[in-house]
DNA sequence: AGCACGCCGACT
DNA sequence: GTCGGCGTGCTC
């Protein structure tokens, strides 16, 4: 038997599958994920290696494949268990096991990270000026180019020594038994929390949060470790159950990992997090460098933190002891991850649970079709928080009709009903906020005369305009100066569509001219920490009305805020997508859940042109299980997930004609080999945006009722492509129950 | 990363 | 020729 090693030495070069012979005597005491040593290079240096794969058969020279020495002692050790789920992650999302690994493991940036090496002289001014001669004149170049730049400078990073001036090792090395310098290595660890005190304090749960808790606790003080569903309302206290949850794990020497949506990760969530742990908890987010991020890891790893807060990346923390996960805000669609390997925390998380005996919290107002369906079949455990803590009453929700409002005369954005409250909220001081659901930013250039769109030559996209005159492609970076003649029709009458923030808050700003407003979407929040200047503001009230996209609806609590306003509810809802009402249902009652965190109550706004739509009567009745019912139907009768499994598989080439073939065979052939298997083959059809920096891309669906049939099928495409040289200039990507259709 | 190999200029 | 320095390529 063979086994398939990933050599661990943090060098991009490494980055290889070697193959090893598995001595007879370990057969049976090998697994996956474990760390063994192994002789590597000329010298058989001894070398730790993780096992990732077993095979009977060897594609190497045979004669130079070696044995394994031992297993390491530490058996499996903390990476060896995140090998073992990278393996997990490969085989249920695909991709390779090298990329699987870097997602898993913090290797790449790990000894620069660690260790910030450097070289220092140790010869003064003469004494240096000499051996540099001495060098120049025996000719030793590299020795010279080093010295001399240390003569300029003393001190000089590693990185720098062995990039910029081209130095290697040995010529380091030659130089340090001369005593000339000495490389030094610093351990840095940086921790970019600043001490806070602990408050213990007092909290008093309600009764549903107190029996959440207890059920929870049960299960596990029984080390019965499984998957819970929080179902709690906005406002019903769910961080404060999470918390408690987590003191007690932490108190048996277990820790845990919060997952949050990178949005939702604001101060005012880790400022509660840090009452209570102080500074054993540790924040991960994106504005870290790899460096410092990799030191968290490390105090993770080294038992210094108990909770480790961050997004989906967070899942791969190297704690010693995991004993719980929590996934908040659960139906975020950035817990499913755009790169490859394509993984879902939400899974990914229940499989490293269940790996190392841990427990799996998932928490959401209004949770994902899956993990509801997969609570109601028993899979999770439903805990349901009905009732705000601080009893405020829920928000009145109106539904206005905006082709009602049209028929009436009323052409602007602001329907009469939305006009009239936000004129008294303005009287009564109290503060609103006006979301656009839309996705994306600028407006796109059209002709209004022949309706000519201008998009991208190199993308399927439409060209949006930039403030600074020009328009831009969004996906490859294309640009070019606005136009003023259509270039089909030639007609002057070419103009920016623009149905963005900008425009509403130019309109509120007519209406209104009194009121002070914020804006906040892409435009006004690139600028560093863009984001907490804009929403601070606004929570010190220095503004009436708070316009924005998606983002002002995330997380964030404003007392003073009475009134929300939906502009156009169906924006979301149109996008063919099996998931769009999904969507439009939990940004609406996300929406609705800001109005009224305070002591007054709130009121919301939703105008629709579909006032009709399931998801929009059931998200202003506030009644997620009837929303349910007739979407989990829906999904049913069509065959999505969660109650079958789709596989999309994204082929993508230079030249449209081999792309369309490659398609056709790869079709042909998941045709033949399903067999007797039900699996539905769709496509291959062209994606909404079928071009991408004139790269081309089709899409296949495979749809079934088991998970695990379209992982054969997946294993089985690989081969094929692998096999066949015709894929070799195809890019081929899977993504299992993709977050939208492509 | 570490090690061997082979190229190249300098020195005997 | 031989020696030592230095870049390059391979490691199952």
């Amino acid at each position: 038997m063979f086994a398939s090693i990933i050599v661990d030495i943090t060098h991009e070069k490494l980055d290889k599958i070697f193959q090893y012979r598995v001595p007879s005597h370990m057969e049976g005491a090998l697994s996956v994920g474990m760390e063994v040593f192994v002789p590597f290079g000329k010298g058989n240096r001894r070398t730790k290696g993780y096992v990732i794969d077993f095979s009977e058969t060897c594609d190497y020279d045979l004669s130079k494949v070696k044995e394994i020495q031992e297993i390491s002692s530490k058996g499996v050790a903390i990476e060896g268990k995140l090998v073992a789920l990278a393996a997990w992650m490969k085989e249920h999302y695909g991709g390779t096991m090298i990329q699987a690994l870097k997602t898993v493991l913090p290797i790449k940036q790990k000894e620069q990270a660690k260790v910030k090496k450097r070289v220092r002289l140790l010869l003064h001014g003469e004494e240096g000026r000499k051996k540099l001669d001495f060098y120049l004149e025996k000719n030793q170049r590299a020795r010279a180019r080093l010295l001399a730049a240390l003569l300029d400078e003393p001190v000089l990073e590693y990185e720098l020594v062995s990039k910029k001036l081209n130095i290697t090792m040995p010529v380091i090395r030659a130089l340090e038994e001369q005593g000339i310098l000495t490389l030094e290595s610093e351990q840095v660890y940086r921790n970019p929390i600043r001490k806070r005190k602990q408050e213990s304090r007092q909290i008093t749960f309600t009764a549903e949060q107190q029996n959440a808790i207890e059920q929870f606790w049960e299960d596990y003080r029984k080390e019965d470790y499984g998957t819970y569903l929080i179902h709690g309302v906005t406002g019903s206290g769910k961080t404060e159950v999470y918390m408690e949850m987590i003191r007690r794990v932490a108190e048996q020497g277990r820790q845990a990992i919060v997952l949050i949506p990178e949005i939702a990760l604001t101060f005012q969530t880790v400022l509660r997090f840090y009452r209570c742990f102080g500074d054993r908890v540790s924040i991960m987010n994106s504005r870290l460098s790899a460096g410092e991020r990799y030191d968290q890891m490390m105090r993770a790893k080294e038992g210094k933190v108990d909770v480790m807060i961050g997004p989906r990346s967070a899942l791969f923390t190297p704690f010693p002891n995991l004993g719980l996960i929590v996934i908040d805000e659960e139906h975020e669609n950035t817990y499913k991850s755009e790169q490859i390997p394509r993984y879902h925390a939400r899974e990914t998380a229940i499989a490293r649970a269940k790996m190392e005996d841990a427990s799996v919290v998932l928490g959401s107002a209004t949770p994902s079709l899956e993990a509801m369906y997969r609570a109601k079949h028993g899979e999770y455990h439903l805990l349901e928080l009905k009732s705000r803590s601080q009893q405020q009453e829920m928000a009145e929700v109106h539904v206005v009709d905006l082709r009602q409002e049209l028929k009436n005369g009323n052409r602007l954005i602001l329907s009469e009903k939305l006009q009239a409250l936000m004129a008294d909220r303005l009287e009564k001081k109290e503060q609103m906020m006006l979301f656009l659901n839309r996705r994306g930013y600028a407006g796109f250039i059209s002709c209004r005369e022949c309706g000519h769109v201008v998009k991208c030559p190199h993308c399927d996209v439409s060209l949006s305009c930039h403030r600074n005159g020009r328009m831009v492609c969004h996906y490859c970076g294309y640009e070019e100066p606005k136009i003023t003649v259509c270039p089909e029709c030639g007609s002057r009458h070419v103009g920016e569509f623009r149905a963005g923030t900008q425009q509403i808050e130019d309109i509120v700003k007519r209406q209104f001219p009194e009121a002070r407003v914020l804006r906040m979407d892409m435009d006004t929040t690139r600028e560093k920490d863009g984001h907490e200047k804009i929403l601070s503001a606004f929570a010190n009230e220095e503004a009436d009305i708070l316009v924005g996209t998606q983002m002002i609806v995330k997380g964030h609590d404003f007392p003073n805020v009475t009134l929300v306003g939906v502009l156009a509810a169906d924006m979301s809802l149109y996008s063919d997508d099996y998931r769009s009402g999904e969507r439009t249902f939990q940004l609406l009652t996300q929406a609705e859940g800001r109005a009224g965190r305070g002591e007054k109550k709130g009121e919301a706004v939703i105008q629709t042109y579909s006032p009709e739509h399931y998801a929009i009567v059931n998200a202003a009745a506030q009644d997620y299980e009837a929303f349910y019912r007739e979407e989990i139907h829906y999904r049913e009768l069509m065959g999505y997930p969660p109650c079958e499994n789709l596989l999309a598989v994204l082929v993508s080439c230079e030249e449209e004609r081999l792309l369309e073939t490659g398609c056709k065979y790869l079709k042909k052939y998941a045709l033949r080999v399903r067999g007797e298997e039900q699996i539905d083959i769709i496509g291959p059809a062209s994606p909404g945006i079928g071009k991408i920096n004139d790269v081309y891309r089709k899409v296949l669906y495979l749809k079934t009722e088991r998970y695990v049939t379209l992982i054969k099928m997946k294993n089985r495409l690989e081969q094929y492509i692998e096999v066949n040289s015709g894929f070799s200039r195809m890019r081929i990507q899977f993504d299992f129950n993709p977050m939208k259709v492509f």
